[in-house]
DNA sequence: AAGGGCACTGTTCTTTTCGACAGTATCCAT
DNA sequence: ATGGATACTGTCGAAAAGAACAGTGCCCTT
């Protein structure tokens, strides 16, 4: 759809993001240049001849801080994919397991997710987490005692909370039914950490 | 917090609204002139001064396009307000309540929510639905039985499970430290139906 | 080694835009 | 009846901003 974007580019359309922010009001080409540190307005003309021709702003021509923001500025990479059930021994982000995708705005959750998992069985209801759930998951091969993580034991991948002990790792449910599950660290892969949920409801 | 416009304002304050939308810029003073009819852009100027005199634009002195949009004038298409603690009495979406607002994107649930509430409690986490989460709520004054529902009983605003006998209508928590709420159908107002929920790991 | 894309500096010219000033007319409250 | 807010028309000068042109240097591919 859009180009990619060079280093430089990046920066300058974050700047004109930020501004825009800011001010409501896109810059013009010497508070651009300003504002990335250019000795020359032209500096910022030529990076925003480059951001038009890859489809990330239109610029207006004779007019005043004419930069207009497109939907792929503007909202960049909100899509996330949906995997669904796991298929074993592969990838979670395996292309094969892409359910759909969904638009997950910026700043929906703190910490942006890398994907979003649907949540089968109900081992965390305790936690809010129920069946049919959406997760929102950032890819991690980390996690910290305490954290509900994606977790990889052999091919079985669950959603779990995770507490460390000394050589090894317990996966506590949040649920009675079931049982914590503990296994030595170098059994356990970590896929991902929980940071969100979605649930639509009937 | 703000001053009620009079209705050429409003045409003016509706008519950068659409601007804005259309090219991502603001009009200038010969623009707006010229989209409301006027001979002259002095009109327009005044216009400005008026709206922000009021409170609705902050104008950025000696910038072109220097209109910037505040909260007051800028409801977003897809921002949806966030409702936090709710005053006695007050209607729900009352602006006082706003704590802020959350893009979201169309089609994330099945069902638009009109607003966004922050849970308050633990009375429903049997359901999933803890303190703190943020729940998507369709306004309506009607449900069905067995609908999560946002209702008031009297200055009393709580999310719980609908159950409606004949005449009389029944608030059941899911949670067994609290106890199911009965009161004559003619008591209850529905605020709107729980649609859906977000939920921010820490 | 040659050409192309990228990332700039520096200058000039023209258009756009703002802001200030000088008026006019209507309505409304005191 | 008088003053103030609203709602405009019309003009002008100065500053802001865009566009175009002429360069430089670097890196990468062919």
């Amino acid at each position: 759809m859009s180009d990619k974007l060079t280093f430089r580019q990046q920066q300058v359309l974050d700047c004109i993001r930020q501004f825009l922010s800011d001010t409501g009001m896109a810059p013009t080409r010497a508070e651009l240049a300003e504002l990335m540190g250019f000795q020359s307005k032209n500096a910022a003309s030529d990076h925003l001849r480059a951001l038009e021709r890859k489809g990330y702003v239109r610029l207006h021509n004779d007019r005043s801080r004419g930069i207009q923001m497109l939907d792929a500025a503007l909202w960049p990479e909100d899509e996330l994919p949906v995997v669904g059930k796991v298929a074993a021994g592969l990838p979670i982000e395996a292309i094969e397991n892409v359910e759909r995708s969904v638009p997950v705005p910026q700043g929906m959750f703190r910490q942006r997710p890398t994907y979003l998992l649907r949540v089968q069985g109900d081992s965390m209801k305790d936690a809010g987490i129920l069946d049919g759930d959406l997760i929102a998951v950032r890819k991690s091969n980390m996690a910290r005692s305490g954290q509900i993580v994606v977790a990889r034991i052999d091919d079985d991948v669950t959603v779990k909370t995770l507490k460390l002990g000394n050589g090894s790792a317990t996966l506590m449910p949040a649920n009675d039914d079931y049982s914590p599950i503990t296994v030595g660290a170098d059994q356990l892969v970590i896929e991902g950490i929980f940071v969100g949920l979605i649930r639509d409801a009937v």
